[in-house]
DNA sequence: ACAGATCACACAAACGTTTGCCTGATGTTT
DNA sequence: AAACATCAGGCAAACGTTTGTGTGATCTGT
């Protein structure tokens, strides 16, 4: 009859003990005897003790659960980081409390509501592209639960935080079009409340700059990226008067469309209009229109470096981290090149 | 000073009331006065009272959270399942605790004794490719947790799952294939421990059998999934005497790897041979190289009807799931066609 | 006006574990 | 042999919530 529960109490009966005796010999508590000690440890792997988790969580005010909110998962860069993040989690005894936010700020809010209430030791978050409000997340110090963002990082002050240099990135993407003769190129960008469209629009200005050109400001549009309004500005910039001859795409993804837009138009692609993109994502590899280059981002290590970080804030106590020093943690992107040219 | 964590003692001494008053305000109990009721409820609100989920789940020893156990959450195959389980379990107040097999059924199980102790309400699983033992399942039994398995289903009787019916998939690909005019038709098999992969085989001679054709077995391989033995097996396929003209992949990604294999040998894709696979997944729609049709496998619908079922069974109680009755929930799957041919 | 019903709330136990403090029994030192 | 340290373990509180039971007070019907 294996059928019931075994608890701590059930094990202190047995042996006529007190529970806190056997709560001490599970864990070699030095105070046990050797005897007792053996005994306890004995019965409990016969009876086939495992300790209510729950109980723990409770009494000890800690989880050991991550929660993890992040617009798609069904996005290969997404469930890539998660992946970097759980692999770090479960190494070291954590484990991942998972929701999408389908890029809904109202569901991202709800999420961490849910989080909060579930009292997940730390969360590590990715925002909704909509997401222009930061309360939901403030809210989190009251019960101290550290907050970890990643890739799509909110316009806040004083938070951690693990991302690409979208900056450098961008320029390396430019000088690589450049060196391949385009004079004009335009750019497919992401919604501004994100930091890494600001940081895109930095470094194509930090290229133009550096190599002493003069700035058109209609080469850059944002997109909300979705499918039609990609296919909007990839036309409008198609039709522009300084027509570019290379568009740099916000994402694999975006990169799609804006190709199914361009072949829309009867453009030949890769001769009448080149396209570089950010991600380089596996679909890039197999894809029919690669892109001539993807700037990585290596959305795995941003997942685990992301987890790195947190469990750094957990294993300090709350005193320590009043001292107010929060990471900043920038990867520096790489250009991969698809072609041969 | 809203720097306290408020708990329902809090509310209850502020109110000089007795704190399962409080409960049962907050939880509209009709033996609760309008008077206090609303009072508590008008404080609670001030106070920005969050119920302390880890009592409230050691208390009903419920957690409302489910494991989910699958190989790898960068398969576009997994990681729209978990979508479909996670976007299911969120609008039903579930929550989703996450686990990566990596493809390794130690590992495996011991994501399974994390999620047993962490005391989920159910699990719903898609095994490892090389899990063979089955007793970390069952010993979840004694916790009353049920499991639901999807896609990858063991070999166990008195289970739950949902899956697609792989045979009738296959049946569909080689009826297609037949129609285009291929007479040799290969097909490159999963791991046999696999009910998916026994279907295939199933669907392959049954549709046979109804063309009145005889079986040739060399035309049947399995590989373990790894880009060395696709290799290895599509072109030992691609060197019988009974050379196959088509191949049935036994998925989008493993069709990667063959197309590959085949591109080396000089072979030319949709000419010298053609490809049908598994899953539709977007990829195949971008990809250089797509299968002429693709067995759609409803990834997203089946992590949804899991935890549908998943749902179905803990809102039963415990001598009512006793009847002993099983959940086999079979889709169908779809081939979608590629091609204008 | 009085028995009984109903109301509105309080009390206390329970869930399983951990942990600070206490105690009685040895053992050690002089 | 007295004083003191160490050992081995027990007691009880605590974490926050829910819920069965108890209990005065008010209300209902006659």
């Amino acid at each position: 009859m294996d059928n019931k529960i075994i608890t701590i109490k059930e094990i202190a009966s047995r042996l006529n003990i007190s529970p806190s005796t056997v709560s001490r010999a599970l864990h070699d508590h030095k105070s046990i005897g050797l005897r007792t000690r053996t005994n306890v440890q004995k019965l409990a792997k016969e009876l086939n003790y495992e300790p209510n988790q729950t109980a723990i969580f409770f009494q000890q005010k800690k989880t050991f659960t991550i929660g993890v909110i992040l617009p798609e998962l069904s996005e290969a860069f997404f469930s890539s980081a998660i992946s970097g993040i759980e692999d770090c989690a479960s190494k070291n005894k954590y484990t991942v409390l998972m929701g999408q936010s389908h890029d809904d700020a109202e569901r991202e809010k709800q999420l961490v509501e849910t989080m909060k209430s579930h009292r997940v030791d730390g969360l590590i978050v990715s925002i909704a592209k909509n997401t222009t409000t930061y309360e939901h997340f403030e809210a989190l110090s009251k019960y101290d639960i550290p907050v970890v963002f990643f890739d799509r990082i909110p316009n806040m002050a004083n938070i951690h935080y693990v991302a690409c240099n979208m900056a450098s990135g961008t320029t390396q993407a430019f000088n690589f079009l450049r060196k391949l003769g385009h004079k004009s190129i335009g750019m497919i960008n992401g919604p501004m409340n994100l930091l890494a469209s600001k940081e895109r629009v930095e470094g194509y200005r930090n290229a133009l700059t550096k190599a002493r050109l003069k700035y058109d400001p209609s080469l850059i549009m944002s997109c909300d990226l979705s499918t039609e309004s990609i296919y909007r500005v990839t036309e409008k910039l198609l039709s522009l008067k300084n027509k570019p001859t290379a568009i740099i795409a916000f994402n694999d993804y975006v990169l799609l469309d804006a190709v199914q837009a361009a072949k829309n138009l009867k453009l030949k692609i890769n001769k009448d209009i080149s396209f570089v993109s950010y991600a380089n994502l596996p679909i890039s590899n197999y894809s029919a229109y690669p892109p001539l280059a993807s700037v990585e981002q290596f959305s795995y290590q941003q997942g685990q470096k992301a987890m790195e970080i947190m469990l750094d804030l957990l294993s300090k106590n709350k005193t320590e981290n009043e001292n107010h020093t929060f990471y900043k943690i920038i990867l520096e992107p790489q250009l991969v090149i698809h072609t041969d040219l």
